[in-house]
RNA sequence: GCGGGUGUAGCUCAAUGGUAGAGCUCCAGCCUUCCAAGCUGGCUACGAGGGUUCGAUUCCCUUCACCCGCUCCA
């Protein structure tokens, strides 16, 4: 990666103005600060609020395909269980007793047998595939930590081709075990130190709720948003009318015990999630409702949702929603990467994930995320809670009973044949093919899922700007400006008296910064010169001053209208200034 | 969690084993007819705790926070 010249020094400057400002404090400051916590002073929040704002209205209240949902942040720690949350984010993790003393992941371990150093070693000797697996059976917990073999069988697969690729088992067993085979003792991928057992390290807030502190009260502040949508999934449904494809939308506090909070309010412990779970029928359900599902090309439109759209044409059509809300909201499209997570990177139950990386000065990070995480989650809960999360789609259900017994036998063979490939059985297959020819199915979904703090601080990052300016006088002078879009900026609109002793003057500009008022957010300052005025606004990104002056209350009742990133004057009407902020606040 | 660095006013910095100074900002006043003007006055700081010392902002220890590098980031 190449280094700029003062990476940080950008972001430095960007934190004491929000300090100075009143964007953003560090919490608890007054007792020494509090790491992983940030507070929103009096603009920050305003920024925030416009950012959320902008979301909802393009995300939920702009359509007709999405409700909204505002869940509680404590829930039944059933649903963690089942969202898996309970068991991956307490990630077993395992700290080096040798010199090193790191701290990782104990699964991740295993990578050192990847390692061809460490191959290169072991090549002498010949391995057997079946003796490790006899040999890890009869050993169990000493090389896979038995909450793999319970709770990810999908490692163990990992580990057994991992193994197999290694051609020494004696040394294998050496570096697993002592020769009196004593378990679990893992070796230090860094300096071959011995590892500490793996201890369960829970990313997730612990509190009690009652008022008896007893482990059976245990309940956690939830880790996303996104679960409360699926557990909320069947309340919306039958509430709403709604059918695949729809969303439900969701803004809220997540809480996540972060191991390392850095990067200014980039990670912190308690954050802000605006999450979107936009259930749509699988595919398998739209090719029998229009005997195809619409090919994904690099031609495809997608400006549109239509009903032949499977699950790759609905994620795509997400992300380029999310990206055009980017830069509807400020981040032009060179500023953020778009990336496609590859096949080996995504979380087991995904089938694609988009993650768009903005370009922060501590380098290019994500922004968001747009997972397609097929039927997952719903699933999961209807596993958990006994209770059915399958939709009806009555035309589905009339479809196939048009179709003849053959097609219906082709389509049944072709459906198992390719959940196969999936590493699906065919009795799972089927039993999906029963419910579906039934009409019922449980809907797969795309989630766009972005961090509202995140957010603000690309957008401040990308808004902020010290401009060198020359004056008249050949002075040269810096200018600060935020030039963030007039619908995430705080203040809308700044109304200055030109002189603050002539009481007409003043009152006149009273006037109209107290119906502006009503319109928008809006600032009035009356102390230190003009340009000093001006300044103050553009530190914090207010995109329009307004001044009232002598000509104003003299002769033709005109404002001069000053802009942020312009810098130019003009004058017009109260009532042009009405129209053209209306313009943006309706935008 | 580990290693290194840092911590003085709202911000950016300075000095000092004898309780701290500047610039900018901010506030009040004067002045002021459009881009940080000027004048006068004013508020505000040694992250916290402990130790050494007659005396600690300064030296030592602990702790908290921040920065950098690891680690982590389903």
């Amino acid at each position: 990666m190449e280094k700029k010249e003062s990476p940080k020094s950008s972001l430095d400057a960007l934190v004491s103005l929000c300090k100075r400002r009143g964007f953003i404090f560090q919490s608890s400051e007054l007792y020494g600060g509090f790491a992983g916590f940030w507070d929103y002073g009096p603009l920050g929040c305003e920024l925030k609020r416009n950012i959320k704002d902008s979301w909802w209205k393009h995300t939920v209240r702009g359509r007709e395909d999405v409700e909204g949902l505002d869940a509680s942040i404590i829930m039944h720690p059933a649903i963690w269980k089942a969202s898996g949350h309970l068991d991956t984010f307490s990630d077993p993790m395992s700290m080096c007793k040798g010199n090193c003393r790191k701290l990782m992941r104990a699964d991740q371990i295993w990578d050192i047998f990847n390692d061809s150093a460490v191959a290169a070693v072991l090549t002498e000797m010949v391995g057997d595939a079946g003796k490790i697996a006899t040999w890890c059976k009869g050993k169990g917990k000493a090389i896979v930590p038995s909450l793999y073999t319970v709770q990810h069988p999908e490692y163990l697969e990992k580990i057994f081709e991992t193994l197999k690729t290694i051609s020494d088992i004696q040394a294998l067993f050496i570096l697993l075990a002592t020769p009196e085979g004593e378990p679990d003792v893992l070796p230090c991928p860094n300096c071959g130190g011995v590892m500490t057992e793996p201890r369960p390290f829970n990313l997730m807030f612990k509190t009690i709720v009652g008022p008896v502190d007893d482990p059976s009260n245990v309940a956690y502040l939830r880790p996303e948003t996104a679960q409360a949508i699926f557990a909320d999934f069947s309340n919306v449904l039958s509430s709403t009318r709604q059918m695949p494809p729809f969303g439900i939308g969701q803004i809220g506090k997540s809480f996540r015990n972060e191991v390392t909070p850095r990067n200014y309010i980039f990670r912190s412990r308690e954050f802000e999630q605006m999450e979107l779970e936009f259930f749509i029928k699988p595919d398998e359900a739209i090719e029998l409702l229009c005997g195809h599902v619409a090919p994904l090309t690099p031609d495809s439109d997608l400006s549109n949702p239509q009903a032949d759209w499977g699950w790759e044409c609905w994620h795509k059509y997400w992300v380029e929603q999310r990206k055009q809300w980017l830069i509807a909201n400020g981040l032009p499209a060179t500023s953020f990467v778009e990336y496609w997570q590859k096949p080996d990177e995504l979380a087991h139950y995904a089938r694609a994930c988009v993650d768009i990386e903005y370009n922060f000065p501590f380098g290019t990070q994500e922004l968001e995320g747009i997972a397609a995480r097929g039927n997952f989650d719903l699933s999961r809960h209807q596993e958990h809670s006994g209770k059915n999360m399958e939709v009806f789609d009555e035309p589905l259900k009339l479809a196939v009973k048009n179709l003849s017994e053959e097609a219906k036998a082709t389509f049944r063979a072709k459906t198992v044949a390719d959940w196969e490939t999936r590493h699906k059985t065919a009795e799972e297959a089927n039993l999906f093919l029963d419910h579906l020819f039934d009409g019922k199915y449980i809907p797969h979904v795309i989630e766009p899922s972005s961090g509202v703090d995140r957010m603000a601080l690309a957008m401040l990052c990308n808004a902020y700007e010290e401009q060198s300016l020359t004056d008249e006088k050949g002075k040269e002078e810096m200018r600060t400006v935020l030039h963030l879009k007039p619908a995430i900026a705080p203040v809308k609109v700044a109304v200055f008296p030109l002189v603050k002793n002539r009481p007409e003057l003043y009152d006149k500009a009273r006037e109209i910064f107290k119906n502006l008022q009503r319109k928008c957010n809006c600032f009035w300052d009356e102390s230190g010169a003009i340009g000093r005025r001006y300044r103050r606004q553009d530190e914090i990104g207010t995109p329009w001053c307004v001044t009232v002056d002598f000509d104003t209350i003299e002769k033709d009742g005109l404002i001069t209208l000053r802009d942020r990133d312009t810098m130019q004057q003009e004058r017009i009407s109260v009532e042009e200034l009405n129209r053209r902020l209306d313009a943006v606040l309706l935008a």
